[in-house]
DNA sequence: GCAATAGTTGAACGCCTGTTCAACTACTCA
DNA sequence: TGAGTAGTTGAACAGGCGTTCAACTATTGC
């Protein structure tokens, strides 16, 4: 009986996205997301209620991807430090081809001043803490390999990796010279990884 | 022959930092910062020329406040791994003693969406740099000293260092459990500075 | 005591914001 | 085919924003 849905819920996310990506939630105006989505302003309060839920829903979709990266390189089967630097070989790669410099939308959100609304930073801060917890289940995994000697227990290498990341997301901001943020990468993944009384490495 | 300035500018600055400091550049309204500085528009537009002309300034009386912790804690006489480790103390302490989680302004305010700002980024980052050259003077030294063994270059420690504490910034705002934070930094300095082929260490 | 000077005052400006809603439209089922 | 239904449309709303500026006021040098 009723007229069918015709607006592309998944595109419209998808734009909205891509704008509270490159411009955070306060600077990006319902305006903006009506222009890049070709929706108008009550299609988009029918499909996503407020500002805030389509944010939220952004994250959600942000999200979604995050968890694809996260099987495609860090759930894989080869060894498992392999896949660790593969990760993060990746995101050096992902943050090469952002020139516009927008980070990543999770750390972004955590950083968007006010922190006050609880369920935005919870959200966020739920998906950033499956890459830990996938983190250390690979540093487990390594250590009972014997690809990397015994040392800080998992989680805390987990942690700063964690550390690691978001730190490169700030420095990111400063724009620094080329290859700066793959230098700190190794040596992160060095001092972390490669423990000075390592059993053999498997060559 | 003038009316003497009357409003206290250095008074106005801090409250104003606060403010940005708090809730951000986007989401502090002037009209709020008249009310915490209790000054009226035409004065704060006289003596800081706009919005971003006393936000430039905040960020400049931050800064102040940070050389004056680098020079306490980062430029003394103690040896010199010893003032590193200090420094990361007070930066615990102070995110101990700073529940509202507003972190560090100069962090916030690169991570603050646009980044399109130039001078302001600039700014931030500049500052942030001067930490950075701390450190690697410091570690320079700790390696002459013989306190810290070879390993990567003091550049290449410092930008660790500095990573870390960009991360540990993030990881405030996803409320860790307690004990957490002061978990990462003390994994953070065992890798950087406690090199496992180290010289004896001085007891 | 009186100009001259410049800081102070706060109402007002135009613009932009997130959101609403009554009219309209396209579709389905009987 | 026609009634019913719900998605779509976009003008309009109230309120907040950063900023301005003409009137006012406090001070100083003569």
């Amino acid at each position: 009986m009723p007229r069918p849905v015709s607006i592309d819920r998944a595109q419209a996310l998808e734009q909205a996205m891509l704008l509270f990506w490159r411009r955070g939630y306060h600077q990006t105006s319902m305006r903006e997301i009506t222009a890049a989505t070709r929706l108008l302003p009550g299609s988009l309060y029918g499909a996503f209620g407020s500002k805030r839920g389509l944010y939220l829903a952004a994250l959600d979709h942000y999200h979604d991807g995050l968890q694809q990266a996260l099987t495609a390189h860090l759930h894989g089967t080869a060894p498992p430090l392999e896949r660790i630097r593969r990760f993060f070989a990746e995101l050096l790669n992902g943050i090469a081809r952002d020139p516009e410099g927008k980070g990543c939308l999770l750390i972004n959100t955590l950083l968007e001043p006010p922190a006050a609304d609880a369920e935005i930073t919870q959200q966020a801060a739920a998906a950033l803490a499956e890459v830990e917890a996938a983190f250390a289940v690979a540093l487990e995994e390594a250590v009972g390999n014997g690809e990397l000697a015994d040392g800080p227990p998992p989680e805390a290498r987990a942690r700063l990796l964690m550390t690691g990341i978001f730190g490169l997301r700030v420095y990111q901001r400063t724009t620094p010279p080329a290859g700066v943020l793959n230098d700190i990468v190794e040596t992160l993944l060095k001092v972390t990884l490669e423990n000075p009384v390592a059993k053999e490495k498997r060559t």
